[in-house]
DNA sequence: CAGCATCCTATCGGATACTG
DNA sequence: CAGTATCCGATAGGATGCTG
């Protein structure tokens, strides 16, 4: 038997709160707007203007924090050149990259079940 | 050609943030603690008190509201239990249920990525 | 263009006490 | 056991004005 097949699965009940591996993941993406950022980097390279564009009605101060608080994690690049006027892009790390399967599952469940959801609930 | 093959897939450039289907999604499951609920009821029903030992830190008040708000959402099944002392046992709905998926690649990525992650930036 | 600084408010969540 | 009610502090996020 290989030391794969001893491997145990933690259970579920292993996980406190604080423990729990979904709660972290959420805890980093959960932010106003850090799910729509990564979803919209994933198509490429965005300037920080462009972000702010496709998120309508972002705040310039949050965007930034967002953004910084990413890039702290190591999800995001942030590349400054040095022009006049300024020029900042935002792109994916190789460890943001990672979250694709993650925010593909949020958009999927989002466009099939989270819009009807919010809909009903802001109509009520 | 068939009705299929003309669909167009809407560009990412089409979702602002209110209408980022990834954002909707974080929107209904992101709240404290709610990631953990919906974690530990894959695995089947629970009662209260055991949902609120799971996640170890919760407060009553905030573990009441999350699950109302599911509940409410129609995510969580509630179930009532005319004895004494009383019980409660929360479990999925079906629709609950097409979140497995989702809850499954946050976890997933919350192992690999954002324990590590939080580890850093706690210690900072 | 891409921000930072400041001020302000609203919502979130914790603590505690009480109850059917 | 599984809540509800009340009060409170922390913080997330918005609005505005200024700048290299």
């Amino acid at each position: 038997m290989s030391a794969r097949e001893t491997e145990q699965q933690p259970r579920h009940s292993d996980y406190s709160q604080r423990g729990c591996p979904v709660e972290a993941s959420l805890e980093l993406i959960g932010g106003k707007g850090k799910g729509a950022i990564l979803f919209h980097l994933l198509e490429g390279t965005l300037r920080f203007n462009e972000l702010q564009r496709r998120l309508e009605g972002i705040s310039q101060r949050i965007l930034t924090k967002q953004l910084r608080d990413l890039e702290e994690c190591g999800l995001v690049h942030r590349e400054v050149f040095a022009e006049v006027p300024p020029r900042v892009e935002y792109s994916l790390t190789p460890k943001g990259e990672t979250l694709r399967p993650v925010i593909l599952a949020l958009m999927e469940w989002g466009k099939a079940h989270a819009f009807d959801i919010l809909q009903v609930k802001n109509s009520a």
